[in-house]
DNA sequence: TCTCTTGACGTGTCCGGGCCCGGAGGCTAT
DNA sequence: ATAGCCTCCGGGCCCGGACACGTCAAGAGA
């Protein structure tokens, strides 16, 4: 079915059958009414390859998620997805534009912002962490392109496609980990490095929650303090700073059974734990693989480690971009990433990064 | 970088550049080797869009690999994989055609390789289960397309890629979670539904030697009498077998530490395990997130899966031709596929396969 | 010297869709 | 009557590559 195809069977010219289908008007309505129905009928799709062959300029996909170093490097991994991607999709031409900010700077999140607005990019990529304040900045300019939002969802901002893990699932599944690889039966502690990162908090939710319904005498005593010693916020993510609050805490809770650190930092974690020689009784569990968690894993440091295909959330955001910018198709609202369980004896070879 | 810009470059027509690109000769050598220097130092890719507008016919893809409904629909799940990505690349036609044969029957196998060959297709993707005859089969016509192999290697048949797990390396990780979820030191019985297939012995070597390395004591006895009355070799199955099999080893082993089940009738054998009421000392341990074993693993019969994503690989195996049938690169001679855990908690909402 | 062959190359067409130009015909205003 | 519009539509070019065919020259054979 093309467009020569529907012009011969509505006996008019190419033309005129290109018109309609872009709504350029000058069409009488009678010819435009017959040409919509064969439309319809045949159920036409436009030939991406030809529609794209004239095409000069590429699509310019902008990507506003935190810089690719921060975070032991975990951006980077979405990064490379985004490219793999773009390798795939080569037939067609795709242009990748970063706009980084720092999850510890909002004002550069405002900068990031103000730059990929003014780009005017054919489709955005965003990594709603800072949600508050991503979820005002998109909500007051309402993207006029398609959004696709990676790692979490972005309420209030309509996005086209949604890529992310359930993190409360994580964090019953983290609990069940615990109970695996560890010996005791509690009381277990929580780390993470921001409180109100959506995320986060939910896996710890999520573990609690878990541990709670099988173990009410802890829930109880976190009930009654109404706060819980053992829930730590980790307020700089260098090694020093991790290293006191783990002495702090292994001090404080001497009959400590694990340590579940819902973020990358488990490696700096498990380090400390090991520097006291409490390996052997207190399990590290940790989420994603980032290249000192593997090593940490590799090494015995962590027990276990959570994850969540960032190489793959990258591929898959950009395909999606593929269906709707060139093919037109309708996308899924969302797409479920699994949770992937690493001990050291399936620690992927390839870092889960096909080197393509 | 075009054809046009290489004609005016070299000062000849597009025509000639065209009949030194895809060596049609009738260009004098002088010319030739100028337009071919030309084309090295440019890095001249040809624009795979305009490339395949002109090509009428499809690529046909011959898919030589078990009946969709066998072995719990796992081949279904393959299939899956290649049909997505055959949507994924709408722009290019991909036609995929199956091949069917039966695991039982080596004549099936036989008479689909026929099949296969008579059909003269642009690439074959090949799961080479029956390895032996499939080896000998595809030794003796060295297939004249690309040809992948997934599931695993087909030793001698010099795949274009090979897409697989590393199975010896499961088998150590179904160890390591053995010891995770049994109370018990063992002894652990394997369970599998044929000898000699090449994935299933190395999941079993590789689960009996990290057991070794951890418990000489029974190591020593399997290697005193010969052979293992752990090692389960299931002639049939229907759960009747099934259900004869696991009441012997009961009776036999009444200390039996666990089952690791290395192939997808996990949840026959969880299934009577619980029938005879041991579920709780017990633990079982499959392969593969078909979907009974999905059932199995929610009711909690089943206490972990280890899985291969067989829709990932049916789809990166037609994504791997693409790049050598249509853009003509060069692909990566092996791709590992990750070793996925799964327990309850993180049963994928989609079983692995996307709705796409 | 005149044909015929052959080598070496240019030309034209096609693929499917995007897009612009301009022609035909009808209508109004001067 | 004719100039000046407007509506509706056909026709053509472009993109980059594949390929059939045409052309033109040199050389060979009669």
């Amino acid at each position: 079915m093309t467009v020569s195809d529907i012009a011969k069977r509505a006996g008019v010219s190419i033309g005129t059958v290109d018109r309609v289908i872009h709504k350029r008007g000058r069409v009488s309505d009678e010819t435009r009414e017959k040409i919509e129905a064969i439309l319809e009928e045949g159920g036409y799709r436009p030939n991406p390859l030809a529609r794209h062959l004239k095409r000069a300029r590429p699509y310019n996909i902008g990507v506003l998620m935190p810089g690719l170093d921060d975070e032991s490097h975990y951006w980077r991994q979405v990064h490379q997805g985004l490219l793999a991607a773009k390798r795939e999709l080569a037939a067609f031409a795709f242009d990748i534009s970063l706009y980084p900010f720092s999850r510890d700077d909002t004002s550069s999140l405002e900068r990031a912002f103000f730059s990929i607005n003014k780009a005017e990019c054919d489709a955005w990529v965003v990594a709603p962490v800072l949600q508050e304040r991503m979820s005002a900045l998109l909500g007051s300019t309402k993207a006029p392109v398609p959004l696709v939002c990676i790692d979490s969802p972005l309420p209030g901002a309509h996005a086209t496609v949604t890529i992310a893990q359930d993190p409360r699932r994580g964090g019953v599944l983290a609990a069940r980990l615990m109970r695996l690889v560890s010996r005791s039966a509690g009381p277990f502690a929580t780390v993470r490095p921001y409180a109100g990162a959506f995320n986060l908090d939910e896996r710890v939710r999520g573990f609690r929650m878990a541990l709670a319904s099988t173990d009410g005498a802890i829930a109880n005593r976190e009930q009654t303090m109404g706060f819980s010693p053992l829930d730590v916020i980790c307020p700089a993510l260098d090694s020093a700073t991790v290293a006191v609050l783990v002495d702090r805490l292994l001090d404080e809770e001497p009959a400590l059974g694990g340590i579940f650190v819902a973020s990358s930092i488990g490696h700096l974690v498990a380090r400390q734990v090991c520097v006291r020689n409490r390996h052997g009784d207190i399990p590290v569990i940790a989420w994603d693989l980032v290249d000192e968690n593997v090593v940490a894993l590799d090494t015995g440091e962590l027990d276990c480690v959570i994850a969540q295909r960032p190489f793959e959330q990258g591929r898959l955001a950009l395909h999606e971009l593929y269906r709707v910018l060139i093919l037109g198709e309708d996308v899924p609202l969302k797409i479920d990433i699994p949770l992937d369980i690493h001990f050291k004896e399936n620690i992927p070879e390839d870092g889960g990064m096909p080197t393509r």
